[in-house]
DNA sequence: TCTATTATTCTAGTTTTATGGAAACGAATG
DNA sequence: CATTCGTTTCCATAAAACTAGAATAATAGA
């Protein structure tokens, strides 16, 4: 993931609806939620909520696919594993640390995290 | 990690030039880095700097450590732990997933993550 | 086709955040 | 005590983001 990519899931994230949708969308997995469903549960004006889903979707955090007059939304746990990636990305310089330990974890398989 | 730390944590990273310093923070691991240090290091002026250290304090991801007339400051690892664990959070319910598998690895021990 | 339903875009007003020069502060040095 | 150096606070300006009502598409069903 990109440094720019990565600022714009961050923005994205930083803020309390989005990440209630997108927590929400995480928490529902691969089937997704509708546009609606996600507003009803939030209590979100419809406006307010279209304009919040486009950036997340445009920052890369979830996808869009309309049925019919719906539209399903869910979780792109691809950008979600990167954002991990990127935050923890050769920490402590790749040297083993206690510190960072708990952070390998999270690191990709091929990242030189400590 | 609660809500609006995870709020507070998001906003501050989603931001170019404090997520330049937490990542030269993270690189640089347990040992830190003096203020000066990352301003020279980052091109940016002493108050636009010290704006931005103090908001990544305020979001609890960096520390502050005076050592005489310079300021210590270093990545909160645990910080930046807790937030990995809040967004992936009981993913996909729970139920493990292809499109989610990946993300298991970042979840902390306890967590009901799939 | 007409209507109800679902979702998005337009728009404007409000609020929040970012920037960096100048001044102030605090600690070390002479 | 005065000076220097590193850092922070103050402040005014500029820029960006948030909100939601109203208008606009787009679809499904009668």
């Amino acid at each position: 993931m990109e440094t720019n990519d990565a600022i714009a899931a961050l923005t994205a994230l930083g803020h309390a609806k989005r990440l209630a949708i997108f927590r929400l969308l995480v928490v529902a997995g691969p089937s997704g939620r509708m546009a609606g469903d996600i507003g009803d549960e939030l209590g979100m004006p419809g406006a307010t909520l279209s304009f919040h889903l486009k950036e997340l979707v445009h920052a890369g955090l979830i996808t869009a696919e309309p049925q019919g007059r719906f539209v399903c939304y869910r979780a792109a746990f691809e950008a979600m594993n990167g954002l991990i990636a990127y935050l923890t990305h050769n920490c402590c310089a790749g040297s083993p640390q206690a510190e960072c330990a708990p952070v390998a974890a999270a690191c990709s398989p091929g990242d030189a995290c400590c």
